[in-house]
Formats: C-alpha cells, sequence, structure tokens
RNA sequence: GGGCCCAUGGCUUAGGUUGGUUAUAGCGUCCGGCUGAUAACCGGGAGGUCGAGAGUUCAAAUCUCUCUGGGCCCA
C-alpha cells in the first residue's frame, strides 16, 4: 500500500467534486508569473517565517559580506544562487541557519576612493584639509549606495537571506568586537609594530596587505639597465643589473654568490666582474682575462655610484646572499635597503643601516639634491641618462614582466620600508595549517594546492593602513613608549581622561581626540593615527555579528566553527584566509568546516567581464528576461567551482528542457485529474511502470541528498534534469492513455503515482528553484493536502530504501534501449510509426525477462502486433553463396567462369550443408571444395535489425492487408484528432463524423469504424457529406474528406 | 621565475580519484517520425588525432613526464 500524501498536516482527502487542482498558468510568460511569487512571499511573510523557526539543529553560516559602492554583477548571482540553494535545502532539513543574516563589508579605501573622486580630491593632504568628520560622513553614506540594487537582485533570484538585519562592519557594535579581538591578538604579544618593506602605494599613502596587493600585477614595460660600479682597489668594474634605476641612488650593497663562477672581460678597453655564465647575454664579443669564484669577490669596496645618500655604516661593498640567480641580469645584484623585502634583510644581517631618500608620497627627499621632489619613477629617465653621460650605463633595454600596482588607484607600487603594524601570523604558522587541514575543501586541491601553498609561505599580516575611513587601530602610546591596545568601549571610557563627547563614535576623527591616561606613568597617551585593513572586518564576522562576546554569546557557539561558506575563487586569499587566521589565533579553531569556491563568471566568449570592455551582463536585465529559476538552474547545472560562460541561449535551454517540460507535465496532470475527480489517497499499485516511477522517486530523492551532502550541486541538478525528461518522456508518454476517460481500470493507480511523482519532483526542486516548485506546489499538491502556504516551510523529502527497486530501473533502462533500437529498425526500412506491423523480435539473452515483463509498453511504443523474444539471430539470418576466385581460378583455370556461373545457378541449400560438413560437393560435373565459395550471412528480406552490445532488434516489415487497413485508420483518427483540436473541443465533447475519399480510405475506415469512432469520441461516423467543419486531408497520396460536427453548439468556429 | 587550474565535434559540455566494449549529452544543422502535454516531443545522419609529443600498460580522454595555449594566484 502506498500513499502519497505523507504530510503531517493532512487531514484526510478533501471531498471537493470538481477541479481539486488549479491549472497552471501558461498564458504569462515566466518571469511575471516568478513576480507574482515573490508577492506571495512578502504578503504572507513567508521567508520571515522560515527564517525565524526557533529548532534544535543549527547550520551555521555566514555570509560573505559585499560592499554596496557598486553595482552587483553577474558573478554575485551565482554566489546568491550557490548559497541560496544550501540554505534551504538545510532549512527544509530542519535546520535553523545560524544567523542567516546578511553583511556589508563598509570599510577600506576603495570607498575612500569613490568619496575622492566625488569631491574631485585625490590626496590625504586634501582629505586632512577637507575635514575629517565630513569626509567619514559621505563615506558613510557611500558604502550604501547600492544597496537597493543589491537587495533588489538578491530577493529577485530568491535568496532568502535577512537583509533587515544585517551586519555591518562600520556600527560601532561590530567596531568593538573587532577591538576585543585586536586585543586578544595584543595579549598575546602577537600585534606589534615593526619596520617591514612592504608594497605601498604613494599616491594613497598606504601599505597594501599582500592580498590587496595580489589583485594588482599587471604585465608591463620596464628598463633592464646594466651599470658598473668602479671597485676601488683594482682598475675594473663590478657590472649590475636593475629594473628600477631609482633605487640606485641608495645603494648600499653588492652581491654575488660566493659559489658561483665571475669572469673579468674586457669589453672596448674597459674590464669588467660577471657571472661568467651571462657573458654572453650582456656584451657581444667580450673577451675573458679569467675567472674566479664569487667568493674572493667578497668584502671588495666599491665607489658609490651616486653621491647623495650616505650611510652612517660601513658600506658600499661585495657581499654574499643565496637569492643570486644566473636566470637573468649580471649575478651581481644591487642591493637598496629599503626598496625590497630581500634587500631590507640582507642588509639588517650584515648590520648596513637603512637609508631611505624617498617619502611618503614617492618623491625624493631634499638630500637627493639633483632629483628632489621627483617622483621615483618619473626619474628612471633622467637618471639612465646621467648615467649614460658618465659612461656607467653599459647597456640599456626594456624588458616586459608583471610589476604591481594599487588595485584601486592603478598607481605603481614601490617596495617600501615603512613603519607598520602586524599580526605576527609566521609565528602562528602551524596552527593556521593544522586548522586548515579540518576544511573541507571543494574542489579539494584548493586545500592544499593554492590555499595551503599561501600558508607554508605565510607572511606576518600587515595590519596598520594610514587611512581615515576604517576601523581605528585601538592602540594608544605614551611619551614614554608605553602601548596600550583598548578592547572595548567600556575600557576606553575607563581610561579616558575626558568624557566622551555624545555625538561620540568609533571612527576617526572622534577616536584620535580621546587621550588615555598611562597605566604605567600616568602621562597622556595618544592613539597612533592608523585604521586598519578591511579583510580584517570581515574575517571578523563569525563573532563581530553577533556583538560577541558583549552580547549574543550562544548565538555565537551554535554557529562556530561555521558549518558552511561559499564565495567566489578570488577570496581564497582574501576572505577565506582572514577568517582562517583570526579564528586561528582567537579558538585555535577553523573558522569554517566547509568551504565551497565558485569559479569566476565569464561572458559568452570567456573573456572577463568587465564594466569597461562593455561585456558585462546586466543581472536584473538577465533576471527580467529569463526568469530567477532559469538563471539558477544554469548556474547549478555546471560544476560551480570551474569558471562558466554565461550565455542566454544556455540559460533558455533550461527553460524549454526543464521548466517547460515540468509545466507540461502538471498541465496534463492537472486537466485530466479534474475531469475525473481525482483525489488522492491510499492505492495498491499493479502496474509496473508506476512502480518504476515510485521507485525512481526514491532514487532521486536519495541521489540529490547524497550530491548536495558532497557539494556536488551540478550532480544534483542533473540528476533532477534527468528525472524530469524520463517522468515526461516515458512515464507520461507510456502512460497517457491511462488517464484518458474510462480508458483503464487501474486509473486510480496511474493517477496516484503521478500525483506521487509531482509531490516528490517539486519538494525535491524546491532549493533548487524556489519559484516555479512554488506555484506548482500551491496549485496541485497543497489543495489535495491542506498542508503549510508554502513549499518552503515543508520538510526536504526522505528517501525509503525499501522502495528503491535496482533491478527494476535496469530493466526498465533496457527496455527504452530496446525501444529505441525498434524505433531505429522502423526507421531504417522507411516505415512510419503509424503504421501498425505484425512481430517484432528481441534478440537476448541476459534481458529476456526486462522485455517480458514490458511487453505492453514495447509493443504500444513500437506499433507491432507481437512481441518475441529469441536467444539467437538465426532465425533472421540467412547465407548468401558466391563463388570464391581466389580458389576456383588456379582450380579451373579457363572453366573458372563457367564453375562461377555453375554456383550462382546451384540450390544454395546444398552447398552450405556441404560448406559446413567440409566435404565436396559436384554440382553439374564440376567439383567443387567448401574453399570455392564465400558464404556471407545476410539478413532475411523482410526484416530489419537494430543492435547494440548484448541485445537486438528485429522487425518483420512485411505490410499485409489488415495491417494496411490499419494503419490508414491511424491516420485517418490523427487527422480528426486534429481538427477536433482546431475546433478547440474539449476532451471529452462528442462528434459526428462523415467522410469521403478513395476508395482504401473508406474501405478502411468502414472495416475499423469502432476503433476510430472510440479514438475520437465519434457518436457515428458515417460515409457521405456532412455537416460542420470540412477538411481535405491526403493520406500517402490518397485523397479524403472529412466533417466533424460537435454534437453541442459550445464550440468555437475557426 | 614558482604554484594551482583548465584544454573533449561548429558551440556548450559529461566522464578523469577507481585505466577496460562503439567517448556523454545538449544546442545548431540535415533527414524522418509523433501529437488528446504542443511556443513541445521522439528517432536517425553528418560532425571527434579527447591541445601536442613521449612514457607506463595487454589496454590511456583517464596515470607519469615534457611541451604549447589559456586562466587565476604568488615572487
Amino acid at each position: 500500500m502506498y500513499s502519497p500524501v505523507v504530510h503531517q498536516d493532512f487531514r484526510g482527502p478533501i471531498m471537493d467534486e470538481k477541479k481539486l487542482f488549479e491549472p497552471l498558468d501558461k498564458d504569462n510568460a515566466l518571469t511575471e508569473k516568478e513576480l507574482e511569487v515573490l508577492r506571495f512571499w512578502k504578503e504572507n511573510k513567508i521567508a520571515e517565517r522560515s527564517r525565524s523557526r526557533e529548532r534544535d539543529k543549527k547550520f551555521g553560516f555566514t555570509e560573505g559580506p559585499p560592499t554596496a559602492n557598486g553595482l552587483p554583477h553577474i558573478g554575485h548571482v551565482l554566489t546568491r544562487v550557490a548559497k541560496d540553494v544550501y540554505l534551504r535545502y538545510k532549512t527544509m532539513e530542519g535546520y535553523q541557519i545560524v544567523p542567516n543574516i546578511a553583511g556589508w563589508d563598509t570599510h577600506g579605501l576603495p570607498v575612500e576612493i569613490e568619496v575622492e573622486k566625488e569631491l574631485g580630491i585625490d590626496s590625504k593632504e586634501e582629505i586632512q584639509e577637507y575635514g575629517l568628520e565630513e569626509f567619514n560622513r559621505m563615506c558613510k553614506e557611500s558604502v550604501f549606495r547600492y544597496e537597493k540594487e543589491w537587495r533588489e537582485m538578491s530577493e529577485r533570484i530568491g535568496f532568502w537571506i535577512d537583509y533587515d538585519n544585517a551586519y555591518i562592519t562600520m556600527k560601532d557594535d561590530y567596531i568593538e568586537s573587532v577591538w576585543w579581538s585586536l586585543k586578544e591578538i595584543w595579549k598575546m604579544g602577537l600585534l606589534e609594530e615593526g619596520h617591514k618593506v612592504v608594497p605601498y602605494c604613494p599616491r594613497c599613502g598606504t601599505p597594501l596587505s599582500s592580498h590587496e596587493q595580489a589583485q594588482g600585477w599587471k604585465q608591463v614595460r620596464d628598463p633592464s639597465i646594466y651599470v658598473r660600479f668602479k671597485l676601488k682597489d683594482e682598475d675594473a668594474y663590478l657590472l649590475a643589473w636593475t629594473t628600477t634605476p631609482w633605487t640606485l641612488i641608495s645603494n648600499l650593497l653588492l652581491t654575488v654568490g660566493k659559489d658561483l663562477d665571475y669572469a673579468l672581460v674586457e669589453y672596448e678597453g674597459e674590464r669588467y666582474y660577471l657571472a661568467e655564465k651571462l657573458v654572453d647575454q650582456v656584451f657581444e664579443d667580450a673577451e675573458v682575462i679569467h675567472t674566479v669564484k664569487g667568493e674572493e669577490l667578497l668584502g671588495r669596496e666599491y665607489e658609490p655610484i651616486f653621491p647623495y645618500v650616505t650611510s652612517p655604516t660601513k658600506s658600499h661593498y661585495v657581499t654574499h646572499a643565496d637569492f643570486v640567480s644566473l636566470e637573468e641580469g649580471t649575478g651581481i645584484v644591487h642591493i637598496a635597503p629599503a626598496f625590497g623585502e630581500d634587500d631590507s634583510q640582507l642588509c639588517q644581517e650584515e648590520e648596513v643601516a637603512l637609508v631611505n631618500p624617498v617619502d611618503e608620497n614617492g618623491k625624493f627627499t631634499e638630500e637627493v639634491t639633483d632629483y628632489a621632489g621627483v617622483f621615483v619613477k618619473d626619474a628612471d629617465g633622467q637618471i639612465m641618462t646621467d648615467l649614460y653621460e658618465r659612461g656607467d650605463l653599459i647597456k640599456r633595454a626594456s624588458i616586459k614582466h608583471t610589476y604591481p600596482f594599487c588595485w584601486r588607484c592603478d598607481s605603481p607600487l614601490l617596495y617600501y620600508a615603512l613603519e607598520s603594524w602586524f599580526i605576527r601570523t609566521s609565528k602562528e604558522k602551524q596552527r593556521l595549517i593544522d586548522n586548515n587541514d579540518q576544511v573541507r575543501w571543494k574542489p579539494e586541491h584548493l586545500k592544499h594546492g593554492r590555499f595551503g601553498n599561501f600558508l607554508d609561505e605565510l607572511k606576518d599580516w600587515s595590519l596598520s593602513r594610514n587611512r581615515f575611513w576604517g576601523t581605528p587601530l585601538p592602540i594608544w602610546i605614551c611619551p614614554e613608549g608605553h602601548q596600550h591596545c583598548v578592547g572595548s568601549k567600556e575600557e576606553l571610557e575607563e581610561m579616558a581622561t575626558e568624557p566622551l563627547p555624545g555625538d561620540f563614535e568609533l571612527h576617526r576623527p572622534w577616536v584620535d581626540r580621546v587621550k588615555l591616561e598611562c597605566p604605567e606613568c600616568k602621562k597622556d597617551m595618544t592613539r597612533v593615527e592608523y585604521v586598519i585593513d578591511c579583510w580584517y572586518d570581515s574575517g571578523s564576522a563569525p563573532f563581530a555579528q553577533f556583538h560577541y562576546p558583549f552580547e549574543n554569546k550562544e548565538r555565537f557557539q551554535e554557529s562556530f566553527p561555521i558549518d558552511f561558506i561559499t564565495e567566489a575563487l578570488d577570496q581564497t586569499r582574501g576572505w577565506f584566509y582572514s577568517l582562517l587566521a583570526i579564528s586561528s589565533l582567537l579558538h585555535d579553531e577553523p573558522a569554517y568546516m566547509s568551504c565551497l569556491t565558485l569559479g569566476l563568471v565569464l561572458d559568452e566568449d570567456g573573456e572577463k567581464m568587465s564594466k569597461s570592455k562593455g561585456n558585462a551582463v546586466d543581472p536584473m536585465e538577465a533576471i527580467d528576461e529569463l526568469g530567477s529559476d532559469a538563471i539558477r538552474l544554469y548556474f547549478l547545472s555546471l560544476p560551480v567551482w570551474k569558471s562558466s560562460r554565461f550565455s542566454k541561449e544556455l540559460v533558455r535551454e533550461k527553460i524549454s528542457k526543464t521548466l517547460n517540460t515540468l509545466t507540461n507535465v502538471v498541465s496534463f496532470f492537472v486537466s485530466n485529474a479534474n475531469i475525473d475527480s481525482f483525489v488522492p489517497g491510499e492505492f495498491e499499485v499493479e502496474d509496473k511502470l508506476d512502480r518504476w516511477l515510485l521507485s525512481k522517486n526514491e532514487s532521486l530523492i536519495r541521489t540529490v541528498r547524497e550530491r548536495l551532502d558532497d557539494l556536488e550541486v551540478h550532480k544534483a541538478t542533473r540528476a533532477i534534469e534527468e528525472y524530469v525528461d524520463d517522468l515526461s518522456n516515458w512515464y507520461l508518454r507510456r502512460s497517457r492513455r491511462r488517464f484518458w476517460e474510462g480508458e483503464a481500470d487501474d486509473k486510480e493507480s496511474a493517477y496516484n503515482t503521478l500525483y506521487s511523482s509531482l509531490k516528490t519532483l517539486t519538494l525535491v526542486m524546491a532549493p533548487f528553484t524556489p519559484f516555479i516548485t512554488e506555484r506548482i506546489y500551491r496549485s496541485v499538491i497543497r489543495p489535495a493536502e491542506d498542508s503549510a502556504e508554502s513549499v518552503h516551510l515543508l520538510e526536504y523529502p526522505t528517501y525509503d530504501d525499501s522502495l528503491i527497486d535496482d533491478e527494476l530501473e535496469e530493466n526498465m533502462a533496457q527496455v527504452i534501449k530496446v525501444a529505441e533500437l525498434g524505433r531505429n529498425a522502423r526507421q531504417k526500412s522507411n516505415i512510419k510509426l503509424r503504421q501498425p506491423l505484425q512481430e517484432l523480435f528481441v534478440v537476448t539473452e541476459d534481458k529476456q525477462q526486462a522485455v517480458k515483463d514490458f511487453t505492453d509498453i514495447l509493443k504500444d511504443e513500437l506499433n507491432v502486433k507481437e512481441l518475441k523474444i529469441r536467444e539467437d539471430t538465426s532465425e533472421f539470418m540467412e547465407y548468401e553463396v558466391s563463388p570464391n576466385f581466389s580458389s576456383l581460378g588456379p582450380r579451373f583455370k579457363g572453366d573458372a567462369g563457367k564453375a562461377a556461373a555453375k554456383i550462382k545457378e546451384a540450390e544454395k541449400e546444398g552447398i552450405i550443408e556441404a560448406v559446413f560438413q567440409d566435404k565436396e560437393i559436384e554440382l553439374d560435373g564440376f567439383t567443387f571444395i567448401p574453399e570455392d565459395f564465400n558464404l556471407e550471412k545476410k539478413i532475411k528480406e523482410d526484416y530489419t535489425v537494430s543492435e547494440v552490445a548484448e541485445i537486438s532488434v528485429f522487425i518483420n516489415t512485411e505490410i499485409t492487408d489488415a495491417l494496411r487497413r490499419e494503419g490508414i485508420a491511424r491516420d485517418v483518427i490523427r487527422r480528426i484528432q486534429t481538427m477536433r483540436k482546431e475546433l478547440d473541443l474539449g476532451y471529452t465533447q462528442s462528434i459526428e463524423t462523415y467522410y469521403i475519399g478513395d476508395p482504401d480510405v473508406e474501405d478502411a475506415v468502414e472495416a475499423l469504424n469502432d476503433f476510430i469512432s472510440r479514438e475520437t469520441l465519434s457518436e457515428s461516423l458515417e460515409k457521405g457529406e456532412g455537416e460542420g467543419y470540412q477538411k481535405d486531408w491526403d493520406i500517402d497520396g490518397m485523397s479524403v474528406t472529412i466533417w466533424v460536427d460537435p454534437m453541442e453548439k459550445s464550440y468555437k468556429e475557426k
């Protein structure tokens, strides 16, 4: 006994006599119907009701916060959809999503840049002049400029996260949580000040974190120059190579590899040292005088190449470094301590003092008299010219390489020694690596690949930014050098020398004005003027969104570690990293247990979308045109981590292949179920096709659940798409007649099976395509069950293993195969499907049962009278005998032709027998041996075959008169049906039919009068001219005129 | 320079961990069919050196190496 009605709210069948089910609206465009669903959700607060249910099972999720100062693009649609499908699935599974709120990233340089543009300014000084209070107020407004568009897009695509209670990184509560975490890290001694060469943007006046720098690499052409340095103790030069001429001003050391070979060469009358291996790359034909090991050059002094910079320590000598390579340059590397990480480290080791003649705007300082005030990169040309004129520039070329640029303002970055506050993540590297090991990454290679490699080479996190709009670094310093890190607003108030003003907030300039009393020396402490990297803000989301630990401790604990996050690949070293780094330091746990990484969405040609190229797809426009469900289905059916091309054409395919097909199935069900006043209930299943579909239902649930749990969304989606195809194009096609009035005695089973399938499918699909499933649910499922208002308030279906019949599913797959072969065989002999044939043979050894079980279906599908099973093909094959000239020739010589003729005339049975018995045979005086014959296996006339692997299908193509009449009758039926349709008659409308035509047609109609009448609901079918709708037809060259006259007047004449 | 990923008919793609019949499917195209779901559907044809080369193996789209091209990341 099956029961499709399983929902707990079920109160028993509704005894509504007619029209239990609402027809699906098929007149309006898909998108219009989606808007109706949106209205329904809004008016009935379905999303809120779904979210607000307090449940025991919690599922931790955190939204990676976007910044709303730019418009969302189509890639954001993918992230929304990927998040939503999982949140809906988990919700239906009975979990409560914690916290299920959206988030906004509101701080940072990008925001400042936008405001600067608006104000028409572009330097820090101008911002100071403009006034920080006002500037930051404008930033605050700017970050929500496109909030409306973001919300609209998210809602329209069906993303049900709570936007009204979104976390916002610039709110005091949020900042306070961030401060708390910084103080924790400070207390561990992991937050400290240091000097470090960092990528620095001279325009923005701030260092960039490695993940910011990562976004700005570009291919550029830079100078590639060879410069000589005069040795003090020898009449020779050291030849060095650089791509940054401006750093030569600050040169303090030259390095060699002590184990490398160096040559002293003579070129145009001067002598140079350079790596032996690279001589030919630098000089056309230089004479090598002798070679030395690098070791021998160590310690030798040379003349400074420029006079401006003087070092307080020993300098201008040759030293060794491991990083010297022979891949380019000269094997002698020039070192300027302030402008390179390697350089700075080497100078520290050598105890060479740091000198930096470049100010924070990237311009040379006064001491560099000749170039003072010039931006360093702009000085390259003049420096090269000057060197050339002095004869110290030996060779000049240019090189194409990648160089970092500021990801926001596009200025070339400088590597620059700067005071900065660091989180000493490198000290805790192992904790990060261990925590990463616990994370389930999808795709898996990221774990130990791109992300893992990054952790293996982990650098300290340069946290401070010399900017204005961001979370202020909560560190105060007194004149004695004592430091204090503030971890809460309360602590700030307690330590402040004066009460905080009424309009105080945790931003600059308010925070800057607060002086603290130093706990150690009681002097006034002043805040360091930095804000922090905004990646730290978003990486704090797991706790800061709750204002933890000041509030919501339980909520935080319920959600942490986060069960699941998903964002695009570009977050690998952004958010994915900052989350892990912060959680590892604070909690020694990974922040998230599963991380699904999404690929980039490219345009139709596989190019990255960008506003400047004009190939960006406007998401709202795409949704309005194609509909949310179709776009969701499209994105979800591709492996989400692969970069995908967005093409409207491919989205349309989802509409016609899956969504429209599903709509058609539902419409079919509704119109028939209403005619039959069907009410779902318990039912017995006899029919194997029904049992098959019921088994498929359970398999579908199983597959979709398993694939979703594996984070293999596209496999789940494809299982759904295949199911829809099976349902429509096999189950329904094969079952149609059972739903017609008076046709089948097991109608109850058919209806219940189809209903059950639609219900399963609707629930399974709900997280994927929330709109169409809501419509189907509300018009077809809910009326019969009086269940919850929305499909999204129901539980996700679970499967019953006992209903899964793998053998049956396997057998049906074979049957479908046989049907395909049968159609193929018919086509080969050019016999249309409407023409009935007598017999069809299926030749198979091990699939016999499958075929037997579904004989009726196959007979009907292939329009044959009988279906027979055979184990081998001999019955349909025969041998053709032909002379084998290569044997006859040598044996009969000149008579060979005659002998061949005898073979052709002879009865082939005797020859075949002789060949098989390996005997000689005499024909008309010639004695033949078996080799004289070619035997070739051929299919008998009147049969066609189609075969695959172990199955062959043969059809008897002979058309008897009776079969021909039946074929004609079917043609007539089809014509009458077409006319019914053209008259727009209801399925149950009776008609009177008349015909006049070719004698063969008239004969056929007369012979099969009952059959035709029954099929076409004709009360009478008579020869002769009639009334009503008249049409002339041609059936295989025979003409016939048909009149269709509806019995009642309620038809529309066309 | 290093790391990671990708390359399959005209187009979009499946499969790749676990090597194994004739490489999956859709779109497009051509031909045929079906229609009481119909702005659909079904069948078939043409269309592939699975980026190139080498290796391992009885057997490679799949494993290994090299190369080419593309993308992303890092120095």
